[in-house]
DNA sequence: CTGTTAGCGCTTTCAG
DNA sequence: CTGAAAGCGCTAACAG
């Protein structure tokens, strides 16, 4: 048997599909008796109303597009956990997209949220503004998280400069005098914050100390080749901050390895507090990547209820989080 | 400016909105010049067909309920990660709901799901049989994940035997003959199969040999508490094989504390494979997350596409992974 | 307070 | 091959 509709339950409740509509969504508009009948009905059929088609007539659909790059473990999860709180609370559901690094595939899975969203949080760390500005309707509401400002749209960002600071001003304070940093991918937004963050905060707290940027990728192999790098060329350090805990700990085996002492000779630290970190005792940057999630739709919903569309970048501090990985120095 | 409808497009392009519709979802049944006008038009306006509407119409969303628990890190991306490529593979959306402890919230979810989704994925691994029958709808087309099976609907699960005995096979290879086990929560399926599957591969395996099953809640801490324990009742064993991998690592650090090698006197083995297990070395058992998410998408969309619905389990292999915790015994 | 009716944007017979 | 018109299930004027 098909689902009950809304005319199934006008009938056995003999009163009008409209009373119907009444009943369940403006229950005071009618009379006690009328809307009994109709919640008996309702009981009886085991209605549930067709949110597809409410959606259509109130044009709104009371849900919110998401769509996230293939991020990897720990932060997808808390991202989309903190979204779903929030939505949840506000009565919003969650579309879920991922998008891959292909741009038309992006944009392939934004226009089939036309029709079924009624705004969209969408996090691109490797699109250019450019392309966000193209794929992302300009009439649909929209916040970004971690990503290159568009259209000048409202977004929402890891103050990584801050967090560099905090972490470098940390090394330093233990008696660090040359930082060495292991690069995030090219283009990727975070990795170019933080690699500048790295060069000023250096040139500012260890003045005439030698900076040294090696590249990466995200990945623990990339953390071990740069030491491999640095031992090879005997480029002398006493502290590895990686664009983030990944390659942090790459390096960290990689130095242990060879015999070298973490922290007694070089301090290591990463970014974003994964899970591992604790575990293996890494000094890190945390971003509360929940919190993000649940700012971005709170936000977003604030939008859709009609306040003034914002435009503005909001930051995130980031904590920095101190183990025994930048311990004492021998 | 409001987006485009079908009969903007129509009219630019001086036809009926019919021929649009046509030109859209069945190019062949148009004329050629006709088809020319419409995606001209199609492109000026910037047109992108309605997807409530459209799935009002032919009745169906092409989306499809996701309803997960509030599940820990590393699963839950994993899990999320395959459904969204089988999805996006077959052309289908994700709906996402997390569903927190409460049953009623659950049906809470569901409900709003009713008119936009096809079909429905649900985890539920702590509901009983009866609560899971009574929240999904029974005319919803559903596949559920490591749950107790409800009314007879398909499943997916972790074939936990499987994995239990291979890993049992190889303790038992390495001339390990006491094996003993630290069980998971009462009442959690997985955790039941594991120690009733430990008990008959240790009877198959090392006939003869005593069997210890200890309580435990999936925690690092009950991991220590086990090896507390046997120590303090001088139980004898080689080898330990917790029901999840934290287990497994407390009872690592615990007998390394106590100056027991692993795996030189103790074998210590887990369930999961999480990240920390790879860095930790510790031998387990991997189960692809993503893999089962997969599967659920496409048997899900198998499915909706008119296959006979089935009502079986279906059983996900887990893989032996063996490191050094489990290496040759001293 | 309640019923009738006209849509929401799209698909799909059914004639032409 | 194309257009007119009748829905999909629900809401929202507008009369009564």
């Amino acid at each position: 048997m098909a689902e009950a509709t809304i005319r199934d339950v006008a009938r056995r409740a003999a009163v009008s599909v409209a009373s119907v509509s009444r009943a369940l969504n403006a229950p005071a508009t009618v009379r006690a008796e009328t809307r009994d009948r109709v919640l008996q009905a309702v009981t009886d059929l085991h209605y549930v109303p067709h949110a597809g088609a409410r959606s259509l007539s109130i044009r709104s659909s009371h849900a919110i597009g998401v769509v996230l790059p293939d991020l990897h473990g720990e932060f997808f999860s808390e991202l989309v956990r903190g979204m779903d709180r929030a939505a949840g609370a506000l009565g919003y559901q969650l579309l879920l997209s991922t998008m891959h690094a292909d741009a038309d595939l992006a944009a392939q899975a934004l226009r089939a949220m036309r029709g079924r969203v009624d705004g969209l949080i969408a996090m691109a760390p490797q699109l250019s503004p450019a392309q966000i500005a193209q794929i992302v309707p300009p009439a649909l509401p929209a916040i970004l998280i971690n990503s290159a400002d568009g259209a000048g749209r409202h977004s929402l960002r890891v103050d990584n400069r801050k967090g560099v600071d905090r972490l470098v001003a940390h090394l330093a304070e233990n008696g660090r005098r040359t930082i060495v940093h292991i690069a995030g991918p090219q283009g990727n937004l975070d990795a170019i914050e933080r690699a500048a963050a790295y060069h000023s905060a250096s040139e500012r707290l260890l003045p005439g100390s030698q900076l040294v940027i090696l590249p990466g990728d995200f990945s623990e192999e990339a953390g071990r080749d740069a030491i491999t790098r640095l031992v090879e060329q005997r480029i002398p350090f006493d502290a590895v901050f990686a664009a983030n805990d990944m390659m942090a700990l790459g390096a960290m085996m990689a130095l242990r390895e060879r015999g070298m002492d973490v922290p007694g000779d070089i301090a290591v630290a990463g970014f974003d507090d994964i899970p591992l970190a604790r575990f293996l005792d890494l000094t890190t940057i945390s971003v509360a990547m929940d919190e993000i999630g649940a700012q971005a739709v709170t936000r977003l919903v604030a939008e859709l209820g009609g306040d003034e569309r914002r435009r503005d970048v909001m930051l995130i501090e980031p904590r920095l989080v101190v183990r025994s990985s930048t311990g004492v120095r021998r």
